[in-house]
DNA sequence: GCGGGTGTCAAACGAACGATTCAAGGACCT
DNA sequence: AGGTCCTTGAATCGTTCGTTTGACACCCGC
């Protein structure tokens, strides 16, 4: 038996895929065994045989979907590091190294992009307590990195207030992503759907201006923290 | 049987303020009526006699929190109409009048403040489609309201693309409110917990520069339509 | 060609769920 | 005191859930 957690094999993979899928469209706790099973075209067992459990299941789908987009989210950054050889990166920059990950990540799936975007949305949204550990590590490598580089970037921000904006950031964005009935109902008709690069382009533009040109906290509730430490939140 | 919304009866108003603390501790699929007709001291069957299944009682919970908030929403953005009469209103009070009534909201309410903003960050992070038809009439009047008040406000601005970006400041204030042991992580130890206001206050000037300052988008793109019509998205 | 992993299958398990039943209380009026 | 209506009680219904079982087929190295 395969407990590795990212599917290589064909019956892993199947059922992975099926939960995707199944997932988006109804939520991760909406979904049964036997649907995933179903859809997969295999028996109810093979989710407890492959996976363990239900819930090494969801860690697979998690983890297949989560990983990659943190990794490129690390290597743009250190791009823009080095590229900037020591001078702070522009926030636009950091922004879009946070951000374009997830459109990255979309082309190379298999499933349309609305099913994507739900089914990320709702990672967080309803599963944030239940992240695969590895993720979670993972996380906080990114947090810690960004944070670092949005310090620099803006200087004048307590590094609490960038935490909490960063906060209101991944708010929006987890909130546009897992709500698309909204969205089209939004964009009605008129041109067609939105591509996913179009909407992150979108949020981009509101987000950055949100991060830069909201006003400095009152100075005198501002109480410098010495070195805001291993404060995580996921995506 | 008394099968209005918004309990009155004792017995409607235990089960429903059992409900609401489990549902902000644990979230709304994690409840089950044994559970809070256990914590109401009540019979299994109370649920079903009072509010005739249980997603009778989620409509309960909902109405009951969202309701008074979307009432003071009307009352305060009409206020501002009034007051500048038939002059734009400024952004600041307009988003003022969307975000405070949740904090006046919590200060009316038996719970802490921290499972109140659980409890409505959940409704939409979880339920929104499950929202009981008087919510969804009430939300698109408040969307309808404001959207106008905003378009005035912000005349270089598409409608369309306010509303985006309401929609973006939605989630933000849905997803702060929700996981609030990240910020309780975020604001660790120094200054103690951060009051509701502190935090929607916080979140206002975040938002507020998001709104106004975010570039608009690319000319080209911009198809002005007719009368944004009953684009309508709960919270 | 034969034994031991490897994977799939139908079937069933126990637990938990929302909902229902029906009898028994209890208040209130006549 | 009797009758009616509203509310609760314990018990149980039928479903669905995640998980487990044991039999059966397959393949591959010896």
């Amino acid at each position: 038996m395969d407990r590795t957690i990212v599917p290589e094999s064909g019956a892993k993979l199947r059922l992975v895929e099926a939960a995707e899928e199944l997932f988006a469209e109804r939520g991760f706790e909406a979904v049964s065994v036997r649907d995933i099973t179903k859809r997969a075209g295999m028996n109810i067992a093979s989710v407890n045989y492959h996976f363990g459990s239900r819930d090494g299941l969801v860690a697979g789908v998690m983890t297949r979907y989560i990983t990659p987009i943190n990794e490129e989210r690390l290597a743009r950054i250190e791009a823009l590091e080095r590229r900037f050889s020591g001078k702070p990166v522009p926030l636009e920059e950091i922004l879009d190294a946070f951000i374009r990950p997830l459109a990255t990540q979309v082309r190379k799936s298999e499933m349309s992009e609305r099913l994507f975007l739900k089914l990320v949305g709702r990672m967080f949204g309803e599963q944030a307590a239940a992240m695969p550990p590895v993720v979670v590590e993972q996380f906080k490598v990114v947090v810690t990195r960004f944070l670092k580089a949005l310090s620099k970037a803006l200087p004048d921000l307590a590094s609490d207030e960038i935490l909490w904006r960063m906060h209101f950031v991944i708010g929006g964005l987890v909130h546009a992503m897992a709500q698309d009935e909204v969205l089209q109902r939004i964009t009605q008709g008129a041109s067609g759907n939105p591509t996913v690069e179009a909407t992150l382009s979108r949020f981009s533009r509101f987000a950055i201006a949100g991060l830069r040109n909201g006003l400095n906290e009152e100075v005198e509730l501002v109480e410098e923290v010495e070195d805001s430490p291993q404060a995580t939140f996921n995506f």
